[in-house]
DNA sequence: ATTATAATGATAATTCATTATCATTAATAG
DNA sequence: CTATTAATGATAATGAATTATCATTATAAT
């Protein structure tokens, strides 16, 4: 059977208090706040299974590795070109069907908005 | 000095005739109708010359290997589920920055669309 | 408390794209 | 045509993320 371990817990926990899509390294390094002695195998293995099971989507961006978070449908994501986070964006522009030339048929869509997010741009 | 060579050639019209990003291996494919012998090597090497030179720009969309096109300024792109190439979408929806959470600023973005192309929707 | 075994952590192994190496080939200046 | 050396191609090496291995630890049923 499934056990619950402290390593387990504090990695959903670095997920949920986040609240964003998290790297593994992130994870790990969040997660060890609570568990020092966390290792990266552990957060992969983790990771893994709760995309199995459709708790955690994955988010791939551009030529980034991939980040994970809670799954909650359909969004999309702004990345901080200052501070390298990624944060969800609960807004979609919508249809793009009519941009495509004739004959293309459009199911879905990724959007990235890149910039500087309010903490790194209240700083600098 | 630089010498021109039938692999370059072969690479370059390659990229022209196929107007669309292609990945290193589709370079490959493609320039070996030209010149058969051809290897994966002088493919990367000439990549890397020519984004080095700004001739080439990279496309990377999200999860996938680097492509590579013509430069030719902003513009967006199509991704086919179905045959797996790639297309140039010349539009842009244009202005993302009043779906930002308030502090947020945009300076860029990414948009890829997702769908069958023309040809894939004739078919199957 | 004891036991069975799921889970962990350290790290070796794997995977796969890209780059480096080097003997051979071929472009071009003279 | 000849000589110089840039370019090529085969393939070994590299780099980086992810996965597998396995001895050890710790959960939870009894």
């Amino acid at each position: 059977m499934e056990r619950s371990t402290k390593q387990r817990s504090a990695i959903r926990e670095a997920l949920e208090t986040a609240d964003r899509p998290l790297l593994a390294t992130e994870v790990l390094a969040l997660a060890q706040r609570i568990v020092p002695s966390l290792g990266i195998a552990t957060v992969y293995r983790t990771l893994k299974a709760l995309v199995d099971q459709e708790s955690l989507q994955v988010v791939e961006l551009p030529g980034e590795n991939p980040r994970f978070e809670f799954a909650h449908g359909h969004h999309h994501h702004f990345s901080c070109k200052n501070c390298g986070r990624v944060f969800d964006i609960h807004a979609c522009p919508g249809d793009f069907t009519k941009i495509v030339p004739p004959g293309f048929e459009v199911s879905d869509h990724e959007l990235t908005l890149y910039g500087r997010c309010a903490e790194c741009e209240v700083q600098t």
